[in-house]
RNA sequence: GCUGUUAUAGCUCAGUGGUAGAGCACUUCCUUGGUAAGGAAGAGGUCCCGAGUUCAAGUCUCGGUAACAGCUCCA
């Protein structure tokens, strides 16, 4: 017996005599239209080919032209035809392969780069082919079979070898085009309404850069045309909230050609916004959480780095000061804090009553990425992190590693960036015991030490097997872009090795040294990488508190400039970030610009506000806010400031 | 690091071998009491850097630098 569960949940039973039937038609003896709405099919939550036998009893639920599952099956399919579209026009590339992603599908082709007209070309003969609605088949083949149709495509050829022994192998095709994949796809091209090619890169041959480089093509694809454009139209409007466009245009920062790749220049606005970022970290964490605060070198000699390791493991990442052949001595900028904080400890002797120590810098660190790699303020040469070591006796370490994460969630949450982050138990790989040191047994139950710590906190995390570090676990609190790229922002790690490296120790009760346990670990994580990831959350439109200019003051023509530049005093003597716009142009051009700059408030100045001692405010978050006494003002300000409150952007504009 | 695209005024860009351009911004003057744009005049450019081809290079060729996209990498 095979069970169909159709869309509106109806079940409907075949009975043995239709063992052998595909679930086409199967569903066709029920209702030819249903085929209209569904694009596969789903036995124990596996997403299969309509093409499919169901075998004697199993359970098949259909999957709709709504679902998520569904998208991904006409990406796909859709990336098909664009390697059909690829070798009409361009009988030479080679196949490789081609599936569809999140947002879209890609495939790659060896051949020479695409060019933009190649693409346009490309979209026209797929507008063809989906026109034409060529029937897509599947057969199923043998290994001799599958390397016989696909003789003249040698990256086929090789993934057909790695197939396992005993999988099915399956071949699709329409038209002329011929392609090994494991599928499902869509029965015809007619539900292809909404496709574009939207880019051109390259890419390594089994993402290993020392194989072959393929030519790419990215694309996307929906069931209907205005969920295409609406994503099309959403691409442009993160393009505009990127924050290496805005964040230029908003005067953060800059880049100049002569400084170098990946040092970008803070620029006043930048710089304010960060110096106040450090000033919020720096005052919690000493006057709240208990850290006690270093200031050691950006460069050490090479000596420092021949002990812990980087010198042997990571010289290609530093900047090297001098000549190894020719100098006596030969320094590095520090890629990392952790061993100046440790000498630190090691300067005096530590009984068990001293610890936790709670070490904490603004560390600058400078790393040599690879050329490649610098984008905008979120991957750089030179940053500053809220970098800290906390030395702790085993006995102390899970309730340390539980306040750091519980500081890390406080800096989250009073960025507003809580609901945006992802955290991350990054475990060893039992399978790899080779890359990690230490016994299973203490990785698991360290691992379990951790687990419990988020449940505590009402963290909720992922885990991710194979990410720890090689001498302990740990947490990363992850963040996408604009564009869905992650990158770690916060990290705090479990560390019972290091000390010893570093022949670090304390005094126990019994009078005897041993091994302190250490935690690295960052509170807000790198400056220039959080300002990116602001600007972007609030599309440049910071928290008030965060504002580089909270408030400019406008008067509405020349005769109120003293009136102004008395307002503009008062505000200043509050503490409030303040600028003044006291150009003759009409008050239209100074409020244009001050929303441009996105300042948070306005004080709009005119004869009746100067006789009164008022002030008109016209705010982000409500538009115009009325006439209100200064000091009226300036304690509303001031306390949205003291508590840093997140209020919401209202568009009035 | 790899591949591709790009680099012209403060910004956005036009300019396919023959006198350096537009819009916005800027400066000055006039105008202006209200929410995205009043008028006039003016200033502003080693056309990223270096070499080559040419009678002649912003334009063509080569090398470098930087920005962007993707890949790879992120101890």
């Amino acid at each position: 017996m095979i069970k169909i569960i159709l869309l509106e949940g109806a079940v409907h039973e075949f009975g043995a005599e239709n063992c052998g039937k595909s679930i086409i038609e199967l569903i066709s003896s029920i209702d030819p239209k249903i085929l209209n709405r569904v694009v596969a099919a789903k036995v124990d939550g596996n997403v299969i080919d309509l093409r499919d036998i169901p075998a004697d009893g199993t359970t098949v639920e259909l999957v709709s032209i709504d679902s998520k599952e569904a998208l991904h099956v006409l990406r796909h399919t859709t990336t098909h035809i664009m390697a059909e579209a690829v070798k009409h026009l361009f009988p030479e590339a080679k196949l490789t392969i081609g599936p569809a992603t999140e947002n879209g599908y890609f495939y790659d082709f060896d051949t020479p780069p695409f060019t933009k007209e190649n693409l346009a070309d490309i979209e026209k003969e797929m507008k063809r082919i989906i026109k034409s609605n060529p029937r897509i088949e599947r057969k199923v083949v043998s290994r001799e079979e599958a390397m016989e149709m696909m003789k003249d495509e040698p990256y086929k050829l090789e993934l057909i070898a790695d197939i396992p022994e005993g999988e099915r192998i399956t071949i699709y095709s329409q038209d002329d085009f011929v392609d090994l994949c494991m599928g499902p796809h869509l029965l015809n091209t007619k539900l292809i309404k909404g496709f574009k090619l939207l880019s051109t890169s390259t890419a390594y041959w089994r993402a290993d850069k020392n194989n072959a480089s393929l030519s790419r093509i990215y694309g996307t694809a929906f069931f209907t045309k205005e969920e295409c454009e609406a994503y099309l139209a959403h691409l442009e409007h993160i393009k505009n909230i990127d924050h290496n466009k805005i964040g230029r245009e908003m005067e953060l920062f800059t880049t100049v050609d002569v400084i170098g790749q990946g040092l970008p220049l803070l620029m006043p606005k930048g710089a304010k916004i960060i110096q106040t970022l450090q000033r919020w970290i720096e005052d919690l964490e000493d006057n709240e959480w208990g850290y006690i605060r270093t200031k050691t070198p950006l460069m050490a000699k090479s000596d420092l780095y021949k002990i812990s390791g980087h010198w042997d493991h990571y010289k290609e990442g530093m900047f090297v000061l001098g000549d190894e052949e020719k100098d006596k001595e030969v320094f590095a900028l520090r890629p990392m804090t952790c061993p100046f904080q440790y000498y630190v400890y090691k300067a005096g002797q530590k009984s068990y009553r001293d610890l936790p120590l709670r070490y904490s810098e603004t560390s600058t660190l400078f790393r040599n990425e690879d050329s490649g790699e610098m984008h905008g303020l979120t991957r750089v040469r030179q940053f500053t992190i809220s970098e800290g070591h906390l030395i702790v006796r085993p006995d102390q370490m899970v309730e340390e590693f539980k306040g750091c994460l519980a500081l890390a969630k406080h800096v989250m949450t009073t960025l507003g960036l809580q609901d945006d982050v992802t955290y991350v138990l990054a475990k060893w790989d039992p399978e790899n015991r080779a890359k990690y040191i230490g016994e299973p047994e203490v990785w698991e139950e360290t691992q379990e030490h951790i687990r419990q710590m988020l449940k505590e906190l009402e963290i909720p995390f992922i885990e991710e097997v194979g990410g720890a570090a090689f001498y302990g676990p740990k947490v990363d609190i992850n963040a996408k872009n604009v564009y869905g790229k992650e990158d770690t922002m916060i990290t705090v790690q479990w560390d019972a090795l290091l000390a010893c490296q570093f022949d670090m120790t304390y005094i126990d009760h019994n009078g005897e040294k041993v091994r302190p346990y250490i935690i690295h670990r960052t509170s807000l994580g790198c400056y220039e990488r959080t300002l990116a990831w602001l600007v972007e959350k609030y599309e440049g439109k910071f928290p008030t508190w965060l504002c580089p200019e909270q408030v400019r003051v406008l008067p509405i023509s020349e005769k109120y400039t003293d009136y102004a530049n008395e307002v503009v005093k008062e505000l200043k003597r509050n503490g409030i970030l303040v600028g003044l716009d006291a150009r003759s142009e009409k008050i239209g051009y100074k409020i244009r610009d001050a929303r441009n700059s996105r300042v948070p408030y306005m004080l709009v100045l005119g004869q009746n506000e100067a006789e009164s001692k008022t002030v008109s405010v016209r705010s982000r978050y409500a538009g115009d806010e009325g006439t209100k006494p200064l000091q009226e003002f300036i304690s509303a300000i001031c306390e949205e400031i003291r508590t840093k409150e997140i209020r919401k952007v209202v568009v009035t504009e």
